[in-house]
RNA sequence: GCGCCUGUAGUUCAAUGGAUAGAACGAGGGACUUCUAAUCCCUUAAUGCAGGUUCGAUUCCUGCCGGGCGUACCA
């Protein structure tokens, strides 16, 4: 690569004019104005006792020689300017010739575990289940492309309370109906179950403090504890207890009641993700996992990693800044992370991961910070190769949102939203079109809109969710990539590029290519940052530029219609490498790059 | 209270410590007999406040102010 010839370069011109070079040189794209390519000298100051001036001044005559490449120093910063024909040859040949492999890498050879979307069996998935959805399968194209092996993974939250509420309200209420019967997708159906049973506790809560008139007057802890504790003491509370203790020594009436609305659910999950394009390797369900933990407490203990107090069993985590964390109750039963150390050391049995990444919800950290030091503690050599993708929650302009309550953007309800919207944009602009061909463009249009709205945000930042912005095709969208797309396939239907060697590279030498051929060659490092740092958002900017200087280039300059003939196929050619660019990242986002739109 | 995250144009988002803080939406004005106007071009406008480190700070440090999330023998 031609960044990797300047870079050595310019380090062969340090160690010549100094006798001293950086161990590493940070190249990056200025100004058009200031050159193709940048070096910053005001660090290598201190060390050369020179001003960056001085440094980028000397740099730069001994580099100048070259005919191809030219150096000037401005401002203490080195820049270069390479020919325009030779730089397209170098950086276009990489493209074509690796195709679908272009900015693909094998620096990272590890196997890696990725966890995510983990859903709760009571009810259908939401808008913050699609952004980890999305970040899941994202974050698992990226991680390949640079040479790992991902495992694709989810832990179905199966069982507990949450699970019980569905089932005792369909008992109650549910008249025996099947979603078949309602006409509801699986999910949906089971979900509504859970709100009549919050809708029902709530009821009786209101009654309670109306008999309490002290309760509301509690600090908003106490309130809350309060609350907690009327679970019990509430009729339908009481009932869903008794039927947690059933589900636990497997009465028949209730497994068979469990199993069956599970599949409900699981069917209504399935159509979601294919329609999010979501796919995993291996499904664990909580239900198998969520006594692993205690093979591991044993181990705990021997190691005195884990101590005994008040019947129950702790660890102390003070020595690495956290608090002292309940790792078994006095009951005996195990807690939430004491399963996951479990399932961790499970699938590690399992796969032999290298690492693995959990790509869960910010409002966990603290979860994740306490597994990962016990499992450190536990003297797991892996453990330091975990890691939290914490991503923030999505808010809807009134606020967080609450299933509890019904306030959430349904998944599929958004999925259809954006799709119907986006079918009437097609039939708008291709009348003639039957409806299978309208709804099958509106899928990739619609859905790539959504995806790419989500992850556009970097992942840590929460996202405000405005409707409007979320289902529009213009701007800084999906449906803006995907057109560029669309545009370039479109010219290529009508003539091909000759083969590279019969390329004129030269006649591409306005500023308007030259853009394009040096924002292809930044893709390279730009995937493999946005793997690093677990960050889809850097590509989604990427792809947008790009599309961006295409767009500016093409109501510039006519590619078909180009004065030469030799002009014209250079174009054909730089035009191939955008949109194979343009659908690598595309697909590393998910999204698909639709020839028509 | 303590811990973590966060504060950039009217709004939603960018910017490995580097040159003049970039986009999009919105608002206003232009460009289709020309490869798809889901596009392009122009105008408009911002780093919460106060210090510090540095040749250089949106970025690092401290304090203050505002927002979010945690801090359960919940998951």
């Amino acid at each position: 690569m031609i960044t990797d010839v300047i870079r050595k370069e310019i380090q062969k011109t340090f160690k010549a004019v100094f006798d001293w070079q950086p161990t590493d040189i940070s190249i990056t794209n200025p100004e058009p104005q200031f050159g193709d390519f940048s070096v910053s000298c005001h660090q290598y100051a201190q060390e050369l006792k020179l001003s960056p001036q001085a440094i980028a001044q000397k740099l730069a005559d001994a580099v100048a020689s070259d005919g191809s490449m030219r150096a000037h120093a401005v401002a203490g910063h080195l820049n270069i300017s390479v020919d325009a024909g030779v730089l397209a040859k170098d950086v276009l040949s990489d493209v074509i010739n690796q195709d679908r492999h272009y900015g693909e890498s094998t620096t990272n050879t590890q196997k890696i575990l990725l966890e995510y979307s983990s859903p709760n069996t009571n009810k259908p998935l939401h808008l913050g289940h699609v952004r980890n959805n999305v970040l899941g399968m994202s974050l698992a194209q990226l991680l390949a492309s640079q040479g790992a092996q991902v495992i694709k993974t989810q832990i179905i939250n199966d069982r507990g309370i949450h699970i019980i509420k569905s089932m005792l309200a369909y008992q109650k209420w549910g008249h025996g109906h099947t979603p078949e019967e309602a006409g509801e997708k699986g999910d949906h159906f089971v979900g509504k179950f859970y709100v009549m049973f919050e809708r029902e506790f709530e009821r009786e809560w209101q009654v309670f403090l109306k008999d309490n008139p002290e309760v509301p007057g509690l600090s908003k802890e106490d309130a809350a504890k309060r609350r907690q504790e009327f679970f019990g003491e509430s009729e339908i509370g009481a009932q869903a207890q008794e039927m947690l203790r059933k589900w636990e020594s497997s009465d028949k009436d209730v497994m068979a009641l469990w199993k069956q609305m599970n599949e409900w659910v699981y069917s209504g999950f399935y159509e979601t993700y294919q329609e999010l394009g979501s796919t995993f390797d291996k499904d664990y369900f909580e239900s198998n996992t969520y006594l692993l933990g205690k093979k591991i407490i044993d181990e705990g203990i021997k190691k005195g990693v884990f101590y005994e107090e008040g019947g129950a069993l702790w660890a102390d985590l003070t020595d690495v800044g956290l608090d002292k964390k309940l790792v078994q109750r006095s009951d005996g039963t195990s807690v939430y992370v004491t399963q996951d150390f479990g399932l961790a050391v499970a699938r590690q049995k399992e796969f032999g991961f290298d690492g693995m990444v959990y790509v869960v919800g910010h409002e966990q950290e603290y979860h994740f910070k306490v597994l990962f030091a016990i499992l450190k503690k536990l003297g797991y050599a892996w453990a330091s190769q975990l890691h939290h993708l914490s991503y923030g929650l999505v808010f809807l302009p009134e606020g967080k949102m609450k299933s509890r309550e019904g306030k959430v953007v349904d998944a599929d309800t958004i999925i259809a939203e954006v799709t119907s919207l986006a079918a009437e944009e097609v039939k708008k602009r291709f009348p003639e079109l039957t409806d299978v061909e309208i709804l099958e463009r509106a899928e990739t249009i619609g859905t790539g809109a959504l995806k790419f709205f989500l992850l556009r945000v970097t992942p840590t930042q929460s996202i405000h969710f405005n409707p409007k912005e979320a289902i529009a095709f213009e701007g800084s969208t999906g449906p803006y990539v995907q057109y560029a797309h669309a545009r370039i396939t479109s010219i290529l239907s009508e003539e091909t590029p000759l083969e590279i060697g019969n390329i004129h590279f030269d006649r591409l030498n306005t500023p308007e290519e030259k853009t394009l051929v040096l924002k292809l060659l930044q893709y390279v490092d730009v995937i493999s940052g946005a793997a690093e740092h677990y960050n889809p958002s850097a590509v989604c900017n990427y792809l947008i530029e790009l599309s961006h200087n295409f767009n500016t280039f093409y109501h510039e300059h006519s590619v078909l219609k180009a004065e030469s003939e030799e002009l014209k196929h250079s174009r054909l050619l730089l035009i191939s490498a955008v949109r194979i660019v343009l659908r690598n990242g595309l697909s590393l986002l998910n999204i698909k790059a639709p020839e028509k739109m």
